[in-house]
RNA sequence: GCCCAUAUAGCUCAGCUGGUAGAGCAUUUCCAUGGUAAGGAAAAGGUCGCGUGUUCAAUUCACGCUGUGGGCACCA
């Protein structure tokens, strides 16, 4: 007699057939109530799937990633019946699960509305608490197409055509309502519970092409109860209250305006923050041996064309016509002008490696719909450095460019670092065995740093592999920043070249790297980091002397002259306001350091301070204070 | 660029169906000189994003533009 093996190699005989329901019941009652799906063999099947071999099989419930994963398609399919109750005439498309939630793309002339989001919710809990039974079936290819197209669903016909050959074509039954679906589904609608919400509604382009119509896409979040639907949607207020655009403004960083989209505008704090980490950068680049050079930001149009960018990225640059008819182009990239550099004057084999940094300030046109906050513009700046150097020398710069690297993100408060490698893609320049030596020197470097690294097949630019430096932050997400990329292609098209040993001319091979990428960009990644609450050395307001009263204003006044004088970023507030109120202001706006001081510390010529984030004072001499706080504000050293 | 939403004082926001605007905080002045997260009072602040139209009358309605937000597409 063939026998079920369960998951925990339990058996389980039967006689002729059965199905998930009667192995769950047989394991236990409440199993049999939370039963979702289950695996067979390791294929996702419905229960009602009925088994006639021996198999292994896993009951599935919520407590399961994939019993989840059905409980938000299920919610998916219950989003599209309401809809179409609601809104008859309206044709479903696709409806997958995403992170967190589910989405479901219809195509209808109206728009929905917030209102209709809400009406629609609604109807999905009446749906739910209808507990419509779940039926499938398997369709003739030809008859679903016809079927379909018949009641007007012509996107689902186009998905059938799709689907392979060899593959079933299979319908589900909700109750009355019906949807292709490969599945498998919760065995009813009452299954998906309470914990669901309508998130939003938005625009989505049918198969992700922006040729194709634009369909309208809600989004829905669900969860195994309203606890962790709870949890969710606090995380999200958490991430909105770091959004770094709010506390930019908050802070008094920087600002955006219409006269120039995606273009900052620095306050002088922000500009502090900008400027103490191009120093900290400086610092460490002198230290590994680069050197630092600036080029022009604009530059004639012939130059883009013989480097190939007026072709491949000529959309995305600001050109700039002048009175005698001539055009520039606003560079959108520093490498050709850092190029140029290492062209004048002859160079030899033993000026390589030669390491150029540039602070480089770029503009690219980017689709106005793209810009967000800082992390998304059309001017900033690279923290960009050029490595010209031989094919043999590939591995040791590369390696020393992951270290300085991983040192700097430690620095910096990330320690989680994630590699992403792309090797050659179809499209690409320059000789194989060129691509071999690239790719395999690449790939030691990332060997010898130890990191998690993922592969991604075909990715590589045009000219060069590179490696992708993705940093995750406190709140787990994660960002991409950081890039090495080996050129195989610009140093020839723009006729770079050096003596070699032997007395040939040679052309080197050129690195392109970025650590922060954009320092724009980077720093609104710092502030969601840490929540605007900066480490002491970066903050750009170090310090706020907080006299108690008037009295002390002379004294208040020395101690921020005193800070000053020792390079600390210092202010004193003399408003004639109460302490605590001062306290608060300072606090909301994330000082670090409080300097309070009244008749006490003026008698002991102390100083009290108040740490952000604690309220334990502590009183030193006031040199002694100032001599901390000087250790603390400088740069890391890893 | 595309879809939807949105734009009111420095900031956060209110203003029902058309009759040119309000609050809190911030600012200024006065009182209070207060020891660790908001003391009290008064004053000052807005061509209601820009443009066109409908109307006796537009912050309010319609259309266009620009910016912003959420997505989609894009991200060399």
């Amino acid at each position: 007699m063939p026998d079920i093996i369960l998951s925990d190699g339990k058996k389980i005989p039967f006689s002729k057939k059965i199905d998930g329901f009667e192995i769950a019941n047989k394991i236990s009652k409440s199993l049999g109530k939370e039963a979702c799906i289950m695996s067979v063999d390791g294929e996702l099947k419905d229960l009602s799937f009925s088994i006639d071999k021996n198999v292994k099989v896993k009951i599935i419930t919520a407590k399961d990633k994939e019993g989840l994963e059905v409980i938000r398609h299920d919610a998916a399919h219950v989003l599209a019946m309401a809809v179409q109750e609601l809104f008859p005439g309206t044709q479903v498309t696709i409806g997958p699960v995403i992170e967190n939630g589910f989405y479901y793309d219809f195509s209808r002339k109206e728009p929905f509305t917030d209102q209709d989001l809400k009406k629609i919710e609604n109807k999905m809990r009446e749906i739910v608490d209808r507990d419509d039974q779940t039926k499938r079936e398997v369709w003739k290819r030809d008859e679903a197409i016809k079927h379909f197209k018949k009641i007007g669903e012509h996107y689902k016909a186009e998905i059938i055509e799709d689907i392979p050959e060899n593959e079933e074509v299979s319908i589900y039954h909700h109750g009355k309502w019906h949807d292709l679906c490969k599945g498998p589904h919760l065995p009813s609608t009452g299954k998906i519970g309470k914990a669901f919400k309508l998130t939003k509604v938005s625009g989505a382009y049918w198969r992700g092409d922006s040729k194709n119509e634009m369909l309208q896409r809600i989004y829905g979040t669900c969860w195994r109860n309203k606890k962790e639907l709870d949890e969710y949607l606090l995380r999200l207020e958490e991430a909105e209250k770091r959004d770094h655009r709010k506390l930019g403004k908050e802070m008094d960083l920087f600002h955006f305006r219409q006269e120039s989209p995606g273009a900052v505008f620095w306050h002088h704090k922000g500009w502090t923050l900008f400027r103490t980490l191009v120093a900290y950068m400086r610092e460490k680049q002198k230290n590994a041996g680069y050197k630092e050079i600036n080029t022009p930001e604009i530059l004639d149009k012939t130059l883009w064309e013989q480097s190939g960018h007026w072709e491949k990225f000529g959309e995305n640059m600001f050109t700039s016509d002048t009175p005698d008819k001539k055009t520039f182009a606003i560079k959108p990239m520093n490498c050709p002008g850092c190029i140029q550099v290492f062209n004048q004057g002859l160079k030899s084999y033993r000026d390589l490696p030669l390491k150029l940094s540039e602070f480089g300030k770029v503009h690219r046109y980017e689709p106005s719909g793209a810009l967000h906050g800082l992390l998304r513009v059309r001017a900033f700046t690279q923290d960009d450095a050029h490595i010209f150097c031989t094919e043999d020398q590939i591995t040791d710069e590369c390696l020393s460019v992951t270290n300085l690297i991983l040192k700097i993100y430690r620095d910096l408060g990330f320690e989680n670092v994630l590699l992403q490698f792309s090797d050659r893609p179809k499209k690409r320049v320059g000789e194989d065995k060129i691509w071999d030596k690239a790719e395999s020197a690449l790939l030691k470097a990332i060997k010898q740093s130890k990191l998690k690294y993922e592969i991604n097949k075909g990715e590589g630019a045009f000219y060069g592999p590179k490696i992708d430096f993705v940093l995750r932050d406190t709140i787990g997400r994660d960002w991409q920043c950081g890039t090495l990329q080996v050129d195989l292609n610009l140093p020839s098209r723009l006729g770079a070249s050096y003596v070699a040993d032997d007395g040939s001319k040679k052309i080197p091979v050129m690195l392109h790297r970025a650590l922060f990428g954009s320092l724009e960009r980077f720093i609104g990644i710092l502030i969601e980091h840490y929540a605007g609450k900066l480490p002491i050395w970066l903050a750009p307001l170090q310090v706020v002397v907080l006299p108690i009263a008037s009295e002390f204003d002379n004294y208040a006044k020395n101690i921020f002259q005193q800070c000053t004088k020792a390079g600390i970023n210092a202010e004193v507030d003399l408003k004639n306001q109460k302490i605590n109120y001062k306290i608060r202001e300072h606090s909301l706006s994330k000082v670090p350091l409080l300097l309070i001081c009244g008749e006490k510390e003026v008698k002991g010529k102390s100083v009290t301070i108040r740490k952000l984030g604690s309220d334990k004072q502590e009183t030193l001499s006031l040199d002694q204070a100032i001599e901390n706080i000087s250790k603390k504000i400088k740069f890391p050293i890893n």
